[in-house]
DNA sequence: ATTTTTTAATCAATCGATTAATTAAAAATC
DNA sequence: GATTTTTAATTAATCGATTGATTAAAAAAT
């Protein structure tokens, strides 16, 4: 039953940080609620700011992994770059729930973690996006005036904000709760063929 | 000169909270910022989070005042609807550069100030936009199976993470910035009409 | 003279971190 | 195999610093 408590630690942590943010989780509140002595956050982990960067690190290794796979067998096509980005990321989502708010709390208000843990993977994930637009404007898949950072930027966008506001729109919307990959399947659909009734379709 | 103090801490307050968060920042800070009395702030505000709420209510002025616009003059579609909201958010994303701040710090980290200010707006943004996807599709000028649900977290995504993610994304991107309103014309754009290259127009 | 504004000092509460002491487990010695 | 020594894990208590708020007195404005 040794060593227990650094296991319980960071489960704990994970939840707490992912509530409350970095700074409004003491170490009392953390020790409390894991069952576990405060002096231990330090013996284990020298300190709040190192058990939340082990927290932290944990939650990027699905990223991690995506961006590996994504170089080790690159998609086919532009298109299909796209699409495999966002069944990835709606997969991490479903995965790492909280991975979001992290994130978002990190660009927010950065804790010294931000610029080893934070940016390093949102870089990577820039570029590839980057070089997919470039890539796919260059072989004529998209529209010749699409600008490579706009795209990054509202692909980003419309990929996680879902998940920035599922708990807050689910107050609002009547309707039942949907999931990740229902509004991936819909918004990725958008993003490619816009929301307009097509006039040839017709 | 008397009653400055008054106006001195909200204008260091606004400052404070958008790029700290309510906690993050203490009353000392602010007082030694605003070059005033620590004690001030009670004595004009009630206490720190009675600043903070008049601080949040300045914030939203400019929603309200949409919101009231566009019921006394409705647009003539659906899609003249949606225009309509994205330049008028684009606007005031540009007359009060912190408010998406204060809006996502207070969907993350709740203080008792949401339910009465922040939960109003957005929830009257959120019915706005709903009705609007309900006609346009009723009328023929979206998409028949566009979900009203999704498109309203959709666009609402499209609109406020670009304004989210600038400070953090222009450390990436080697191009010029892009203005919100370049963003706004282009991310509705892709909105309404996708990034595919369209065959009919070959 | 009265009211309003501002100040310095102080309050209890809580923060993250550290300490010395205690307990349990493992390793070494006989 | 039993005994001793060493290492690891855990505890309660406490550290100085900082938090938001309050007070009574001083200063300024009316």
């Amino acid at each position: 039953m040794k060593k227990d408590a650094q296991v319980k630690l960071i489960e704990t942590a994970t939840l707490l940080f992912a509530q409350k943010g970095f700074n409004a989780v003491s170490i009392r509140e953390l020790a409390r609620t894991a069952n576990v002595n405060s002096a231990l956050i330090s013996y284990y982990f020298g300190g709040k700011e190192g058990l939340y960067q082990e927290v932290l690190e944990e939650q990027f290794i699905l990223i991690a992994q995506m961006l590996k796979r994504l170089e080790e067998s690159p998609p086919s096509s532009p298109t299909e770059a796209i699409i495999t980005y966002a069944n990835n990321i709606s997969a991490i989502h479903d995965q790492r729930p909280y991975l979001t708010r992290f994130i978002l709390s990190e660009l927010m208000n950065p804790t010294p973690c931000c610029e080893a843990v934070v940016k390093k993977y949102i870089s990577c994930i820039f570029g590839f996006l980057h070089t997919t637009f470039e890539e796919g404007v260059a072989k004529g898949e998209f529209k010749a005036d699409l600008d490579h950072d706009f795209a990054t930027v509202s692909l980003a966008g419309i990929m996680n904000f879902f998940f920035i506001a599922k708990p807050i729109f689910q107050g609002f919307t009547s309707s039942s709760e949907k999931t990740g990959e229902e509004y991936t399947v819909q918004a990725l659909d958008t993003f490619l063929n816009g929301i307009l009734r097509r006039k040839d379709h017709e």
